[in-house]
DNA sequence: ATAAATACTACTAAAACAATAGTATTACTA
DNA sequence: TAGTAATACTATTGTTTTAGTAGTATTTAT
């Protein structure tokens, strides 16, 4: 169940950009330093983040990157999707035609309520939260 | 953020023992051909499950497993950290010491309070929910 | 004794993942 | 319009994890 660093780290380029929202372009150089991820990696990260409309870029000297929209309209649940795809527990939530056992499969149930719970609470949390450190994460046992 | 399969099967497996749990001893062969799960496979996952104190087996012809428990208290939690090991999304939930960045860091966050709902998730299904279809997805958008 | 089951050890193959390298393209600036 | 600094693209490599198989040892009921 663990989160790719794919995901991890593009998480943490968005906050950057969210932090920087109204600085407009901002260099991957940058962000890469302050975040200590080297820049080739985040360089592929961007691309699908832009194909999905989350960032925007200018090329060329005194470009850059900026978000393509406010961070309160960014769910972690869009940015976690888009760099790792589907982001459902087991395939066949997703899927249901690639296993035939799908309709006497007694654990399907679980894993698709996993699933749910999982989407509802990315879904929940937007670039916004995350830098304005509201939601608070419950600590009570 | 997929689960192993490991635990997929793990799980099966172990809704096998439930539904069987008032028949005494079950052979793993039975459950393999029941599951469509090499008994090969299956055979590694039994061992963390009864070093876990979930199972319990009886060696020799006429062995067998059997659950260790009544399904009402087993969890689905329980199982799938015993074959996946830790359970949270991202390594420094559970271990912080291993991150430097933890005490700046924007994003730990949102790993840790969905870290929370998994277990939280995982922790409220047991293994009698699911052979008795109690639980009930929750199909609402 | 024999047969049928679990327990254990070792290995291999395949897939996923992380990360780097190098080149091409774009566009601002002087 | 040449130079420079940035993004965009393509390819490759190395590592780790995961899935799965093979074979042997041990136990126990008959």
């Amino acid at each position: 169940m663990r989160l790719s660093t794919r995901a991890r780290y593009g998480t943490r380029l968005m906050v950057e950009l969210a932090l920087n929202y109204s600085k407009g372009l901002i260099f991957l150089k940058d962000i890469a330093e302050e975040e200590e991820i080297s820049e080739k990696y985040l360089s592929h990260l961007v691309i699908p983040l832009k194909a999905r409309g989350l960032i925007s870029s200018s090329r060329g000297a005194h470009g850059g990157y900026r978000l393509a929209k406010h961070p309160v309209e960014i769910t972690v649940k869009e940015i976690v999707q888009t760099l790792e795809g589907n982001i459902s527990p087991v395939e066949c939530v997703a899927n249901p035609s690639i296993c035939k056992r799908i309709s006497t499969c007694k654990t399907h149930e679980v894993w698709d309520i996993l699933d749910q719970k999982i989407t509802e609470t990315l879904n929940s949390i937007t670039l916004s939260d995350l830098i304005d450190n509201k939601k608070q994460a419950n600590t009570s046992k």
